[in-house]
RNA sequence: GGCGGCGUAGCUCAGUAGGUAAGAGCACACGGCUCAUAAUCGUGGGGUCGUCGGUUCGAGUCCGACCGCCGCUACCA
């Protein structure tokens, strides 16, 4: 059952102009799941995840504020770090687009597909608002091309600017997702992409003058990469490209980039195109996460819809916020969240059936066997319903479907609640073979459940095994016997919380 | 306009390749149990599966039209 291997997985580098949100969250938290499922399978796992601190943006917002934009990220960055520390985010690599590393690595990379000849000099023309600082499409301006915000006329302005190549890549693209070389969940995402590819690429302007706060350009000072193309080369940095080529090798293309569809294009168009410019394969697999809607409306920093989830790990855990957003989202789909689910989540999955089916497995133990932990019973047929929703569980992390895996976990947890009512051992003498039989049941379906929510649920998930006396996770299989632990009745893992409003 | 997604019980959602009488969780009602975090177990009520038409012995599941919501259709990160 296990199978070493590895597994890249990278979350989009935030944009340092604010605190972490829920959706940043949720991001990180679906990666962060994958990662833990992988290395349970025993890959060898990179979990990247870090932040996005150049550009325009980022300079203006450090004026504001009257200080240095590296003083300003810095602050930012940090507040992202602790965030993640307070999710249990378990990357082993954060990286910010303003270390050195970074900064060699898009030297080298760009340089490369400079000297390959896909870079070129050239002159952006565009439609400027000057009260914005920004280009529009003629598509996007009102009548008589005055800006749609500030519905003052648009003037025509030009700018040197190094030019990628991308029209150069237009049926390579389309070919490799034809393929499948580059595999897309979910799928329907191939379409918009293709669509897209169909309409035939356009050379893009990757660098800028206006600016500073950048990498700069090592073949013209003048000049500073724009950042969506600095933003990207955070995957290869983070794997040593161009600096350590066994380490590269090691970890590229097999990589899973995880993003969120409102920033598709750069992964699937750009970011495969500037890869083949340099000369490596592109990325093996995007997975595309939806919106979450809060309350069915979309997230927006001014309206009172949010759902902090900071305010979330206070109230209740890290735990809580990450199985609520998991078990119900389907990855790929927006989905509708709310508090008050996320707290009736709470109480009917976490407290009332997982929580207490610890507590009262645990009591009979301690009551009625003096605290030894039965053995785990060899398999019968009783046992398969227990085996068939772990498999489903199993192939469901594989397949990138948090939601059905920890309804898997649920389902075991069910099941191991109604095997106490239906063998009662509260009502049976302490030697009661039957007892025995489905407390040690109950025990390892317990640890296998914990492994499904493993991904989702660290913290709580280890609660459960010192519980239940086991040391570690062990195999993710049934596993008759083992040793005798003494167990001792704890405090409740998930505390119920009271109902509101009453 | 083009391409795509969604519309299934009060709520959030599953429904694989068309087929025993349409599912889960939550919520609600009734019953059981008392080991457990007033937890749990069982049973039940509740849906013209967006609308209309078609293919088929049979369609939520395929085809067509229509209605509603949403996404993409390039330089905003």
């Amino acid at each position: 059952m296990a199978r070493m291997s590895r597994f890249y997985i990278t979350t989009p580098i935030f944009y340092v102009n604010g605190d972490p949100h829920l959706g940043t969250a949720y991001a990180a938290i679906n990666a962060d799941a994958f990662a833990r499922w992988h290395r349970l399978l025993g890959d060898e796992v990179l979990f990247l995840t870090g932040t996005d601190e150049h550009g325009l943006k980022i300079q203006q917002s450090a004026d504001e504020h009257g200080i240095s934009p590296q003083a300003w990220v810095d602050q930012t960055a940090s507040r992202f770090m602790s965030a993640w520390q307070e999710l249990a985010i378990s990357f082993d690599d954060f990286i910010r687009t303003t270390q050195d590393r970074h900064h060699r690595t898009v030297q080298k990379f760009l340089t490369a597909i400079y000297e390959n000849g896909y870079i070129e000099k050239g002159y952006y023309i565009g439609l400027y608002c000057v009260a914005c600082e920004a280009y529009y499409e003629e598509s996007e301006l009102l009548d008589g091309n005055r800006c749609p915000i500030h519905e003052r006329p648009v003037s025509e302005m030009s700018e040197e600017n190094y030019f990628f190549k991308l029209s150069a890549f237009t049926e390579k693209l389309i070919e490799l997702y034809e393929s499948g070389k580059i595999k897309v969940a979910p799928e329907f995402r191939v379409n918009e992409v293709l669509g897209f590819l169909r309409q035939g690429l356009k050379d893009i302007s990757i660098t800028r003058t206006s600016i500073s706060w950048g990498v700069q350009v090592p073949w013209d000072e003048q000049h500073v990469f724009y950042v969506w193309y600095d933003a990207l080369i955070n995957y290869l940095t983070a794997i040593s490209y161009g600096d350590d080529e066994a380490r590269f090798a090691k970890w590229w293309p097999a990589v899973h980039h995880l993003l969120g569809k409102d920033i598709i294009r750069f992964h699937a168009v750009w970011w495969p195109a500037m890869c083949l410019a340099a000369g490596i394969d592109p990325p093996s697999q995007l997975l595309v996460s939806g919106w979450l809607l809060v309350d069915g409306a979309k997230m927006s920093k001014s309206s009172e819809n949010q759902i902090d989830p900071l305010s979330v790990v206070r109230e209740l855990s890290a735990d809580a916020l990450r199985y609520y957003l998991l078990a119900s989202t389907s990855f790929g789909s927006d989905g509708d969240v709310s508090l008050d689910r996320l707290r009736a989540s709470y109480n009917a999955d976490l407290a009332n059936d997982l929580g207490n089916l610890v507590s009262r497995t645990v009591a009979l133990i301690v009551q009625k066997l003096g605290g030894m932990t039965p053995p785990t019973p060899v398999r019968d047929e009783r046992i398969n319903p227990l085996i068939d929703i772990l498999l489903e569980g199993v192939a469901a992390w594989n397949e990138f479907r948090p939601n059905a895996a920890l309804g898997a976990a649920m389902g075991m947890v069910r099941f191991s609640n109604s095997l106490l009512e239906e063998y009662e051992p509260w009502r049976r003498p302490a030697e009661d073979a039957g007892s025995i039989w489905c407390l040690g049941t109950i025990r390892e379906a317990l640890r296998l459940a914990a492994a499904l929510l493993s991904p989702a649920i660290p913290n709580a998930s280890s609660g459960v095994l010192s519980r239940l006396g086991w040391q570690e996770l062990g195999p993710l299989e049934w596993s008759a016997g083992g040793e005798v632990r003494e167990l001792v009745r704890a405090q409740p893992l998930f505390p119920r919380l009271a109902k509101e409003g009453r």
